[in-house]
DNA sequence: TATGAATGAGTATTCATTCAT
DNA sequence: CATGAATGAATACTCATTCAT
């Protein structure tokens, strides 16, 4: 009988193996060619498992995305401030470990569906924004459920993913320190939402 | 003394004469070969004038910011509301004239940036992003000193900024609506910023 | 034997479920995995009853030459004139119905053949042509034995099954008419082949 | 001031250099790269000339075709009898010369014609058929005139221009013996055009 | 007998920039 | 001052065929 593979899971082998090419070379400069012999298989394999060079991107970016996710998934259950919270959620893609070269990816991915974007990047790009917007509506329902913050506060959820997205952006390309925008920005908001109990 | 004119002018002129065309074809696929036919110089000529081809967009989309700060700049001295003057200030972007066609543009600009940017284009977004800070610190102030808005405000005009780069962003690539992404943004965070008249 | 006999009878039923797609898709643009799969068996499975793939599109195109040739000699029977048997015999080729599609896929493999050819490809045109051939000498031998056209038309047989194929060709390469061609052709030749009648 | 190069003339003079590759390599199996060798110039340079591969081989074939058009037009004035004429017009494509390497190419030209072939090819193989087609009318013409052949040959010219093709491919898929079939078919041919003098 | 996973060669084309005139 | 001819690097993807099971 003819051999049997996971084709998931060597879908997955395969973009593993890649992860830290795709890191070192960027989207645009990572070939073919290196993908295949990166995963010790040929150039024509990689196409039995990958629609194109975006479908191993995505399947790599994905993997990035859904790690990021489960971080900041943690930070809901943290037993800190809802404002502590916040600051989390900002700060943690700018932490100074290999997320920074993961940033690197993720801009050049969104430079990318910028351009010559197709719907399916939009698509993707639509679910992860969702995901993350989810995640910080719920630290803010709690803050709220708690009496920390106003009921206003949901009402800028999404703006503040924007934000994030817009931070990303103006690190690289207007010189932006994130921590410290984070800070004056997520400092101001927070006197306008943090409920001032009464004297 | 006077060639040095002519020369500035020059550039003005060659810039001028390309500006259409590079709203038709955008960045990438706008090429030396076309610029210096609309301009009706040689392809060296180019090179007299501008150092490169990066430099010539430069020219050509500051025109664009100028004329863009310029509308935003008669902002300030409407005579509506602060908060009226905030929506002005972030839909002007997203109105339905030809200013559409030049937001692609400085998304096609940013994309460049985002990836593959010069010390150059960092300086040049920086000095943009300033001059579009001051501007809503300045509505900002006139809001606060008119006893509209709270004081905090200030503390989230870098952040505004940096939301409506994103939102140019997400625009395309997750498909979100402007007008409603400002409404909604807008809204809240004036119930939070305006001043609770007498209590 | 029986397994030998069960071999060819796989071989034919593998090639009549392809009929379709070849003349769907092409010679060029069949793939093994749609032949296969269209089969429903396996890619190497394909390879069990047929040499490669040339050898699966022999053998349908074999089918409708055989086809082709079988109305071919329905008409030598006809009870018509020689000259309107030679006019169905270069008709018939050319007629709307589905042999359209049939002469694509021929004149695809002509394409092959007259590039990448094999000996093996040459065999089997040099038989095709000869069966052909053998035909329209039967229905002339049959118009000069009935009076209706000099003996000196045997001798141009050949040349006509040449000029048949050339029409195949000049229909796509140089956009001719094949039944007019054909008409302008026949009814000048007859003026020199048929007999006339004594005055 | 710039340099001024003769476009039309270096056209011709990189063709001219790439004849005898593209003899020896055939279309498909020349490259880009060997062309700019070969002619001296860097692969850029080519389609400062030619729009893309398509139009340099265009350009050779031209050639090739051209001087075979010289040639046959040669015999128009020869004083030999027309069927003499008519022998030397389809013989000469079949000499055992270069012109067989030639015929190659235009072999593999008519192939990718029937398969991937463009407007502008069919427009070029129209155009050369009617010149051709020209050739042999002014001989035939010639002959009716002399009283050689009797007039009906006129309706015949075209199909045997078709003959002509067709014979060039089944010399190679078929392996007729072109000199053979000419000398059947001629010779046949005109016992039926041949004057009979009244006796 | 049947399968299907793995393979890998091979090529046209664009365009910013330079520098000889 | 102006020109425009010349340059050349760089990369995705297909599919017939094989052979281990």
């Amino acid at each position: 009988m003819a051999i049997v593979v996971d084709k998931e899971k060597k879908r997955t082998d395969i973009a593993c193996a890649c992860k830290e090419i795709l890191l070192e070379y960027g989207i645009k400069n990572l070939t073919i060619s290196q993908i295949a012999k990166t995963a010790g298989i040929g150039k024509g394999t990689v196409y039995e498992y990958f629609k194109n060079k975006e479908d191993i991107v995505f399947e790599i970016i994905t993997t990035f995305i859904t790690e990021h996710e489960k971080e900041l998934n943690n930070i809901v259950n943290l037993d800190i401030s809802t404002k502590e919270k916040f600051f989390h959620f900002f700060y943690h893609m700018h932490k100074a470990n290999n997320s920074h070269q993961q940033l690197n990816i993720y801009r050049e991915f969104l430079a990318i569906s910028m351009t010559t974007g197709t719907q399916e990047m939009i698509d993707f790009s639509t679910a992860c924004r969702e995901r993350f917007t989810n995640i910080l509506h719920q630290i803010t329902q709690e803050g709220i459920d708690k009496g920390e913050i106003r009921e206003e506060a949901q009402g800028i959820v999404s703006a503040l993913i924007t934000f994030e997205l817009g931070l990303i952006i103006e690190v690289h390309t207007a010189a932006r320190n994130p921590k410290e925008d984070i800070e004056t920005f997520l400092n101001s908001l927070f006197l306008l939402l943090e409920k001032k109990e009464k004297k």
